[in-house]
RNA sequence: CGCGGGGUGGAGCAGUUCGGUAGCUCGUCGGGCUCAUAACCCGAAGGUCAUAGGUUCAAAUCCUGUCCCCGCAA
């Protein structure tokens, strides 16, 4: 059967990874073009091209896929069947509708939940317990075909956004294994998501990832370990901006406005909604590197009135 | 040549504008106080101020070159 892969992050890797292992034949990939990044705006290749590269498979870098030439590639590698792993463009219909066995989805949430482009954030600051890895037949809407494989995972109560990663990441080789298997004997059971049950993760942007000291410490702590360590929960103090990459709910009592800062012998403590505060361990302020927020205190004195806020 | 910040005892910073051999908050070590302590008190160790060269009576501080680190943006 040949398979055309698609996806572009590091996530993607273990998919494709999956296949090249289990001998499939992946006649081709499509990744995102390389892009200026980085220090220097150095012109970077996707952990997945640098992957095909180097197993020798032909990398693909369409700006769009709406276009004449995709279709002609499409017929020249005659991809029977269609992977797409965390690629980074919808695909038009004339794409999902070429393959013979149609094209498959890995999501990295258990569907319909948690719909769109950044899943396992969102499980996290939503405080879920639970998550995993859904494969599915693509349609048209984002994230919204009939489900062929799910398989469940634990968000343990001090998951980060980079832990929960790497274990979905391992879980959805076996999906796609089991999906794939499937496939070539013709026993999936595909079905249709419950829409009433439809949530979804919105695309992460500067704005949604400031902390909102409002909120209870609970929300708090989920919010920074569900951005940790990428792309990081952001705050503000004193026009220095700063990510804050991880910390603890306390059991602290503090009677002061949200984003008040209570520097102690140990700790750094920020005050979170009705008295509650949470205790900050590691941040990155602006311009600087990753360090420990007892540090930065050391050598940074806030007086009563200062607070982390929004900017 | 995308924008910007920075390299000062183990950590985080100040000092650099207006040159005169180094300071703060911690940590470490020793001692003391205490029922006890992450608290408090006393004391100590620890720095070629990234590096090379230049200017000067004198450079962390001015000039020039080099190396390294980091944030943003994408």
């Amino acid at each position: 059967m040949k398979i055309l892969f698609m996806g572009t992050p590091e996530f993607s890797v273990a998919s494709l990874d999956t296949m090249v292992k289990n001998n499939y034949d992946v006649v081709g990939v499509f990744t995102q073009p390389d892009k200026p990044k980085g220090r220097g705006h150095k012109l970077l290749s996707s952990p997945v091209k640098i992957y095909a590269l180097e197993h020798n498979i032909k990398v693909y870098q369409p700006t769009t896929l709406k276009d004449n030439a995709v279709l002609d590639l499409l017929k020249e590698l005659s991809p029977e069947l269609i992977v797409v792993t965390a690629y980074g463009k919808l695909l038009p219909k004339y794409v999902l509708d070429f393959p013979k066995y149609g094209c498959i989805n890995i999501h990295a949430s258990l569907l319909p939940k948690l719909r769109g482009t950044a899943p396992i954030q969102w499980s996290i600051i939503n405080g879920d317990t639970k998550t995993g890895i859904t494969s599915m037949y693509m349609a048209q809407k984002l994230d919204a075909g009939d489900i062929l494989i799910a398989k469940e995972c634990d968000i343990s109560p001090d998951e980060t956004a980079s832990s929960l990663h790497d274990k979905l990441m391992e879980l959805s080789t076996s999906v796609l294994k089991e999906t794939l298997f499937k496939v070539e004997n013709n026993t999936l059971e595909p079905k249709v998501q419950n829409e009433s049950l439809v949530s979804y993760a919105s695309l992460l942007t500067n704005e949604n990832t400031v902390i909102d000291f409002n909120k209870s410490n609970e929300e708090v702590y989920n919010f920074i370990r569900g951005l940790s360590l990428f792309p990081a929960a952001k705050t503000c103090l004193n026009d220095v901006n700063f990510k804050m990459l991880s910390s603890l709910i306390s059991d602290e009592i503090i009677d002061k406005p949200a984003g008040s800062i209570t520097i102690t012998k140990k700790k750094v403590l920020v005050s979170c909604k009705n008295k509650s505060c949470i205790e900050i361990l590691e941040l990155v302020p602006k311009g600087s590197k990753k360090m420990r927020a007892t540090d930065y205190f050391n050598g940074h004195k806030i007086n009563e009135m200062d607070r982390f806020n929004e900017c």
